[in-house]
DNA sequence: GTGAAAGCGCTAACAT
DNA sequence: ATGTTAGCGCTTTCAC
């Protein structure tokens, strides 16, 4: 049997003071003679007290947790929410997210729950959690364009910040990348290398990120005379890029500079190529895009454009604090500049 | 300006009954005549009311929410924290356990706080933080043996439920595998195919696990006769692995078949076996543990000892749950049973 | 600087 | 079957 955990009246008939004294003391607030002070902690000590925070939310209307959510078009399968779940991990770019986010909060005595919105039900399980006030906002990392959830949450005024720029204009904040740019690092470094037939293993087109990775990579082509590259359209997975590498391969047998709009579909292209005897940077180079950890755990190690994602996600979450603070009202966008990081694939 | 969210008095008043009726709509409570019923649903509707959890939890005494832990010896270095997120996750391991942990919660329409436990504070906050009554429980997943953090819990007599068993014991429910018998698994696969000079590359020797996979593994060529095998200890990573093969190679030249204690490292070694020359599987076959992602994605894709990681995950969770709600106060363990999935590797 | 007291919004025991 | 009421434990004016 568990007993009744101690209140703030325990702690302060144990010091011998009142109420909001202790209170005072356990929010730190100053206006408290040191000596009183110190008792009032020893009485802390002593009695084993934990201030309880339902009592606490209910008073100052904070639950000092936010949602990270995970967001996107999931499969209707049964299987669903749990293989939505294992799915969005083995991309390790959600780990990065976590880790970035996870930095910001904890110094803050913020805290995460995790939560996956793949259907409408899972939606509006997140919509009912916020306005509840079980959270104060919410970190939506989208896997989908069209994800109808920025649009709810903006609607709802809740607060909420973005990974990426939503395919379609949602006064919401958001942290995002210079994708262009980074599709342009990619295809100079390949073209400096001395690679003349170029191809593309694109992401989803749908997705804003995509689209300017590949309009940054053909921009940088065409400046310097490559009016023409081929695509494949990929999905953001190592299947995907092992479908699209074949792909590209037939119609395209003398390629020789590949840029994948992202690590795991790079990795599948360089299996794809030394199964059909390429030999990869030598005979093809792959240039992917995230610098997650497998550019560094497969072989060979990927030559990749670096997204700083913790650090995105750290801003992420800063802005949403400042927007539960309300020391922000506005829609804000800070855009995070790529970088290339050579290894062996290019 | 977001005006004050409706109150179950607010509903009450628009539906012209009393708060408590109101009360039983919301929570199911039969006693309630079908057309007041509706009534009050309508007004729930019209005022767009959502139940205030803090003042919920207040008198219920439940967060409805329980912390998922990971908990470990992290680095001391100042990335720490940040770092400790990140490389926790590019484990796909643990992907799979949030994906099994959230397929029983989100049913109950219990949440998961995502905590990190890999220093003293940190492990202080994650008692603190069930302690305040933020969480009904904790679910454990350890990294590192002789990790305080269970003992720390069982102490504090708070409900949780540790991912295998603890390397010394502590009064809690697990949920664990039959190790012993995927090192077994492991060496009857390798033995079958004709492998005579075996070798292994175990886990961290602190943590049981690695131990019960060794010693099955070790067993099972005995009883074969085959009583020495040449043994090296990694640390449950890709570079671990890396090395580790490195230096069984150079010390025994001629083996053909090896077993790592996991994917992650099964990869490293095939890694370095085909950088030596060696073709994998028929110079050397591999066997891994845990059927991960890697099992799937690296090349070749790995045979390997699988762990049904999401049902152990989502059977902590009853546990858990069981625990929480009362339904259960003894420590019970659950142990699964191990199955080989066989690929390319061997 | 400290204490008294009024709620925060909800559930549950009790009364009707 | 429905309403009344007493808290749950905390923060926060407002007096002193």
């Amino acid at each position: 049997m568990r007993r009744r955990a101690p209140t703030l009246e325990d702690v302060a008939r144990e010091a011998g003071v009142s109420r909001a004294t202790v209170s005072r003391v356990v929010n730190g607030i100053r206006n408290v003679d040191p000596e009183i002070r110190d008792l009032v902690r020893r009485a802390i000590e002593r009695t084993g007290y934990a201030p309880n925070r339902a009592a606490r939310s209910l008073v100052t209307r904070r639950a000092e947790t936010v949602a990270l959510v995970v967001s996107g078009a999931g499969d209707t399968t049964d299987a669903g929410q749990n293989a939505f779940a294992a799915r969005v991990f083995a991309d390790p770019f959600f780990g990065r997210v976590v880790g970035g986010v996870v930095g910001f909060l904890r110094p803050r005595s913020l805290h995460p729950v995790l939560m996956f919105a793949e259907s409408d039900d899972a939606r509006d399980e997140v919509l009912t959690y916020l306005r509840q006030g079980r959270a104060d906002g919410a970190l939506v990392v989208s896997t989908h364009a069209e994800d109808p959830l920025p649009a709810l949450l903006a609607e709802a005024r809740l607060p909420a910040v973005l990974f990426a720029r939503p395919s379609r204009p949602v006064p919401l904040s958001y942290v995002d990348l210079a994708h262009r740019d980074g599709g342009r690092l990619a295809a100079e470094h390949l073209l400096g290398r001395g690679c003349r037939r170029l191809a593309t293993i694109c992401g989803p087109l749908d997705v804003p990120a995509s689209q300017e990775r590949l309009a940054g990579f053909r921009d940088a082509l065409a400046r310097h005379g490559h009016p023409y590259v081929p695509v494949t359209e990929g999905g953001f997975t190592l299947d995907s890029g092992v479908a699209a590498m074949s792909e590209l391969l037939e119609r395209h047998p003398d390629t020789d500079g590949v840029f994948a709009a992202n690590d795991l579909m790079a990795q599948g292209a360089c299996q794809v190529l030394r199964e059909r005897g390429r030999r990869v940077p030598e005979d093809v180079a792959v240039v992917g895009f995230d610098d997650s950890t497998v550019a560094v755990t497969s072989r060979p190690r990927l030559t990749t454009v670096r997204q700083p994602v913790e650090e995105m996600a750290a801003e992420m979450a800063r802005l949403l604090d400042e927007h539960i603070l309300g020391a922000r009202t506005e829609a804000t966008s800070v855009v995070f500049e790529p970088e290339l990081v050579v290894r062996e694939s290019a």
